[in-house]
DNA sequence: CGTTTTTGACCCGCGC
DNA sequence: GCGCGGGTCAAAAACG
């Protein structure tokens, strides 16, 4: 199984994230210089609303060293340099850019942004919680939504190392796709984080993560110093 | 032997 | 109400 690895190494990722009102949130979407590997984009952590001033640029404020991306036409294919044997392409569509400005509660939903009034669409509740402990804490119902944080990745390996421990507890086959999504959820205790990977349908080579809450520790496997010192930058909003 | 993955069952929301 | 699709559970298997 492919496990974390050192060799997802990638020349360009592309990210969308949202506040923790899902409905009203305030969403971004920006890539990420090629000098910026994944190892150091390990440090990134999701973001509640606490850590972002809603009225603000996102992508000035928040990643100043990451560009925010226009939609557009990319051509451009870069062959990569070969990171330990698996090679990674550069590469964007524009039809990937469109799937970023969608939504990020579903996968799907991201393909066909379909929010148009800003009304009452809060019909898609999907919480963060499972069906069991939705029982369990009936009287307790937790309305907040936790905060998300996805990107894609031209990756040949599924898992990305982020620096933290995860164990998967489910995949399932989506509709339409060949590829299945796997789900993880964070091996440390009460750190109810999770994330979901999948292969673009359109584009096998790209695999969507998405992160969901925050962690309450930092990363289990250790960084050293330089590469905290690298994306001190992001740490200010990140994890 | 403890931890993680696999995988079918189950639950739930939603559309018809 | 029913079926579908997606998310999670949990027992068993696999792993180290």
């Amino acid at each position: 199984m492919a496990s974390t690895t050192s060799q997802a190494m990638l020349n360009q990722q592309q990210g969308l994230f949202e506040n923790e009102e899902g409905s009203n949130a305030q969403m971004g979407f920006f890539s990420i210089p090629p000098n910026l590997n994944f190892s150091s984009l390990g440090s990134l952590k999701a973001f509640g609303s606490s850590s972002i001033p809603s009225s603000t640029n996102l992508s000035e404020t928040l990643l100043p060293s990451l560009t925010p991306l226009k939609h557009r036409e990319d051509h451009s294919i870069t062959t990569s340099s070969d990171f330990g044997g698996s090679q990674l392409l550069s590469l964007q569509r524009s039809t990937a850019n469109l799937w970023a400005w969608g939504e990020v509660s579903d996968d799907h939903e991201c393909l066909s942004s379909k929010r148009s009034n800003g009304g009452d669409d809060r019909h898609h509740h999907h919480m963060g919680v499972s069906a069991m402990k939705m029982k369990k804490m009936k009287a307790i119902r937790r309305k907040v939504r936790e905060p998300r944080f996805c990107f894609k990745t031209m990756s040949e390996v599924d898992v990305l190392d982020d620096g933290y421990k995860w164990r998967k507890y489910g995949q399932k086959v989506v509709k339409n796709t060949q590829h299945p999504r796997s789900y993880y959820r964070c091996t440390m205790d009460n750190c109810r984080v999770k994330k979901r990977v999948e292969r673009l349908a359109e584009d096998p080579r790209m695999v969507i993560t998405t992160y969901e809450g925050r962690h309450v520790h930092s990363p289990s496997h250790d960084l050293d110093q330089d590469s905290q010192q690298a994306s001190s930058h992001l740490n200010n909003f990140f994890w």
